[in-house]
DNA sequence: CTGAAAGCGCTTACAG
DNA sequence: CTGAAAGCGCTTACAG
């Protein structure tokens, strides 16, 4: 099934139908209904492999860099990158590294394979150093579910501070006036304006928030285990905790567990992400999910968007796209106790 | 750079370099150094695109068909897939279903993508339904980590029974008599041979195993949870706890953690799989780690041969690959108390 | 707006 | 064992 047998079956020349398919202007609508009519009849598919050979600006080998901490986000990343990739018959390759000298190495494999472009998912999408090594070597770079865009560099990503603000609204709806909050690592780009989401959800509640009741946390299970003691430790009880993402949340559902207080009728518990670990623990965590998967998508389509407008001696400016997040509510949160 | 500035380079002809390129025969050593000579020096690569143009036969195109609960092997699976089907010029793509209806969805999808074959990561790699459907279309199944492979399907995968095995005979290295075990869902298939595997180095060393300390999980975390107060309700409390998967060895150390247990010093408590949640809790858990993306890559690796096999006519036997695993040793193991 | 020709980089026959 | 020719299925110029 070739492109030279819809051509034969719609009476029109293969030319035309190579324009239709690719998306092409310059083509009649009649024409284009014909070609679009026995594409669908024939079940005809492009084969990519053969676009890939002429068309060397279509060809974009696109690199995924990611470090250990991100490994979590990385299949769903997947989901949506190698659907589109494989609709823009482009390459997707994926690279692991640990430290800055596998950052080098990772660097010098993705180059060897020659690639076009790199995604980097946290926390590489915050280095500087990263992006510009890449840079250095003429690679298109995107930064994917980063907080913090730079300015000169593409991004997909969702609003952290909204997504902190719209958590802390639906605690509030929930009649939650008590509410902790668990910060994450001072170093990463999220922690700050999920803080400052929650901040603001509270003031415009007029709600003040207790110093003993804001704990700080560094993202790891383990330090969500002591921010949790220490919450509990203050001299009046939360009536929920919020955690800045979902390691965190799980560790203090822990705590509350060994406590004997019971989530939610006690005691309201969410995070962060939508990260396995949600849904892995019981109760499951109500949580702020990010369309990792449609990142991903968007991410490729980015990413190879700018790949090929530099290859035809172009100067992109960076796009920035942000993307809707959800609020997942589930079993670790409920109405304030009276 | 293509084959034909490395054959003006060695001074021969292109057929010889592709020959030498694709491990192909009928090169003398002669050649064959010269070429290997040059394509080192230009730092040659192949066009997977141009060669899977020509050898129909190598564009394969493989799908992963999962259901949620995978969803942490995935990503593992796509470093070594995507790697090796590069290297292969063979096309992979991604789906996922939740649910009967959603399957039968799924696999149409991957049928008008134009699989040839589909590689089934837990659970679905155990449903009989699953590979009939698929095979009914004419698509070739590979069965990956799976405990029980069929006869009739290919699988890669470790064996369960002896990395039980392994991890009962290194509690018993720590001085280890005392031992529990919380058993996985019956409905799948690793369960009866992990349980099988404790049995068996229990019983080497001549150790007992206490029916009070053999609780019923079902490989959930919730399960664990309710395992484990189980386990401490017992009348003697076991100094190790063996928990079937890492879910549920999480939910242990997070009843022990709330009984003020200190893990691994009163008590040592480890898992199967290596999944991500064992390196985010605290401690992190002790497991038996499956080379997922060993695994990945062998996968595609023989699904492809079996493709392109039956594509030139062929009735290829199944193949079963089997494949070591690792005992990580982590922060929740120690001695056995005194 | 449409199509016949040339060529992408490789491999499959075919001939020596 | 070695290589010149033809062709994979598509797209990029080029001509109408």
């Amino acid at each position: 099934m070739t492109i030279h047998d819809v051509a034969r079956h719609a009476g029109v020349g293969s030319m035309t139908v190579s324009r239709v398919i690719r998306g092409a202007g310059n083509v009649s609508a009649g024409m284009r209904e014909k070609v679009e009519a026995s594409v669908r009849v024939l079940n005809y598919q492009v084969n990519v492999a053969a676009r890939a050979t002429r068309s060397r600006s279509s060809a974009a080998r696109v690199g995924i860099l990611y470090s250990n901490p991100s490994a979590s986000y990385l299949s769903e990343i997947m989901v949506g990158g190698l659907e589109q990739s494989s609709r823009l018959a482009s390459h997707l390759m994926l690279e692991r590294c640990e430290g800055l000298a596998g950052q080098k190495q990772a660097v010098k494999r993705l180059l060897a394979a020659g690639v076009d472009g790199v995604i980097l998912p946290p926390p590489l999408c915050d280095s500087r150093q990263t992006i510009n090594m890449l840079r250095a070597e003429g690679v298109t770079v995107l930064a994917l579910a980063t907080a913090r865009p730079m300015i000169d560099v593409s991004s997909v990503r969702i609003d952290d501070f909204e997504g902190a603000l719209a958590m802390t609204r639906h605690l509030i709806a929930l009649g939650h006036r008590d509410i902790a909050f668990i910060k994450g690592d001072p170093q990463h780009t999220p922690t700050e304006l999920r803080y400052e989401g929650f901040l603001a959800g509270m003031s415009e509640a007029g709600l003040t928030v207790r110093p003993d009741w804001v704990a700080q946390g560094l993202f790891t299970y383990r330090s969500g285990l002591a921010a949790a003691e220490k919450l509990f430790e203050a001299r009046l009880r939360p009536s929920a905790i919020f955690a800045s993402n979902d390691d965190m949340a799980a560790a203090a559902l822990a705590v509350a567990h060994g406590r004997q207080i019971a989530v939610p009728r006690d005691l309201t518990i969410c995070g962060f992400d939508d990260t396995a670990v949600a849904t892995t623990v019981w109760p499951e965590v109500t949580t702020i999910h990010q369309p990792i998967a449609e990142m991903g998508r968007a991410a490729v389509r980015l990413i190879v968007d700018e790949i090929r407008a530099r290859k035809t001696g172009g100067d992109p400016a960076p796009v920035h796209h942000l993307l809707p997040f959800t609020l997942m509510e589930r079993d670790s949160s409920g109405p304030a106790p009276p």
